[in-house]
DNA sequence: TGGACTGCGCATCCGA
DNA sequence: TCGGATGCGC
DNA sequence: GTCCA
């Protein structure tokens, strides 16, 4: 139903010869990966961004996911680039960056704005779409729909709060605090109660903060714990054969008054919102978005390096794995012989093992942010 | 020029 | 009521 | 929107 591209205007027909030019030098942000230092504000083209980044928003919340992801990659470049981009047709030899995103470029390069995107900031039920998307477990659709009902804001979700979903309804109750960043020295406390609460219900059990936190970022998103233990497999997952620690967790810390209210609660993935016990001498503490992550045991460094990323860290990992012959996912790594996945498993005992597998230097977590 | 772009767990909806 | 489809998040 | 077969 979502409306089908109607791009009209923008024909994309024109400097063929250069075109072609332009493809043959692009500089790949494959091998080697370009390093950018943890602090990377070092972003000469910050306006740039910043627009690309408003429209892959409105791309995203127009249900235009893979639009979303082409403007998101890039901005990945353009951030990585480490010169004041003068002109389209440079930006255009970056990774990510085509014609019609150059062409864009040279717009804002020439008048300091975009008119797409002034265009889509005065279109009432774009901006409108936007806003409700930001309540977690509204999608694109949902809100495309409230919107035709009527609904607009936030205010309004509020008023009609009983005809949302249970996530739609959490979403809303912490809609400021889920939008804070959290501090790394607090997510600090969280893996300290959580492993106590995972020892006490079993000692094998193994766990370690992922995302942005084991990258070694100040601040992170969210809290995002992978779990796993030695009697829990491959097998066991596949055959559905519950193992239930997750819940045995979550009651845990609903004791302990940490867990505070739960999005979704399934044999292998927990999502919900935590928060630090507040004392009246200690500051008060806000709610937190936490995921829970149970992972067989022989697929766990593979859920490591999967879930620590970044994103796009992983997405160049997976495209050197490819040139030497492997399939990298969040699970396993499999040869391929003449392009067909090879079933059998390779175990590692470390996330050093996957680099070595596919002859990749290797990268530390913080090293990872790319 | 048209298809790929990760794909899977959980909640909820929908149709038989 | 149940199995599959869909929306969503990551 | 970009890339690639």
């Amino acid at each position: 139903m979502a409306g089908k591209r109607k791009d009209k205007d923008n024909s994309s027909s024109d400097d063929s010869s250069s075109e072609d030019d332009i493809k043959k030098k692009k500089l790949k942000t494959n091998t080697p990966l370009i390093k950018v230092s943890v602090t990377s504000n070092d972003n000469k083209n910050k306006q740039l961004t910043d627009i690309l980044t408003e429209l892959s928003v409105f791309e995203k919340n127009k249900g235009q996911v893979h639009r979303f992801t082409a403007y998101r990659k890039a901005v990945l470049s353009i951030k990585a680039y480490p010169h004041e981009i003068k002109s389209g047709l440079e930006a255009q030899k970056l990774d990510g960056v085509g014609a019609k995103i150059a062409k864009k470029i040279d717009e804002i390069l020439k008048t300091g704005d975009l008119k797409k995107l002034k265009s889509q900031n005065q279109d009432e039920t774009l901006t409108a779409i936007n806003q409700l998307s930001r309540v977690t477990g509204i999608g694109p659709q949902k809100a495309k729909s409230l919107v035709e009902e009527g609904i607009k804001t936030i205010d309004d979700l509020k008023k009609i709060k009983n005809t949302l979903t249970h996530h739609q309804q959490i979403g809303l109750k912490y809609f400021s605090e889920f939008e804070q960043r959290v501090p790394r020295k607090e997510i600090e406390v969280f893996e300290k109660l959580v492993s106590n609460s995972l020892f006490s219900i079993d000692p094998n059990i193994i766990s370690q903060v992922c995302g942005s936190y084991r990258r070694g970022l100040e601040s992170s998103g969210d809290i995002d714990i992978l779990i796993s233990h030695p009697n829990f497999t491959l097998e066991m997952k596949d055959k559905k054969k519950t193992f239930n620690i997750i819940e045995k967790l979550v009651e845990s810390l609903k004791k302990k008054h940490i867990l505070i209210d739960d999005l979704s609660l399934g044999p292998l993935k927990y999502m919900g919102v935590c928060k630090l016990v507040s004392t009246e001498i200690s500051e008060q503490h806000i709610a937190r978005r936490i995921d829970f992550k149970l992972i067989p045991y022989e697929s766990y460094y593979f859920g490591l390096l999967h879930n620590t990323g970044s994103d796009e860290f992983n997405r160049q990992m997976r495209g050197i794995a490819l040139k030497q012959g492997f399939t990298l996912s969040e699970y396993s790594i499999n040869k391929l012989s003449k392009g067909v996945k090879n079933e059998t498993p390779i175990l590692v005992n470390s996330e050093k093992e996957i680099f070595d597998i596919i002859g990749m230097e290797y990268y530390p977590p913080n090293k990872r942010n790319l």
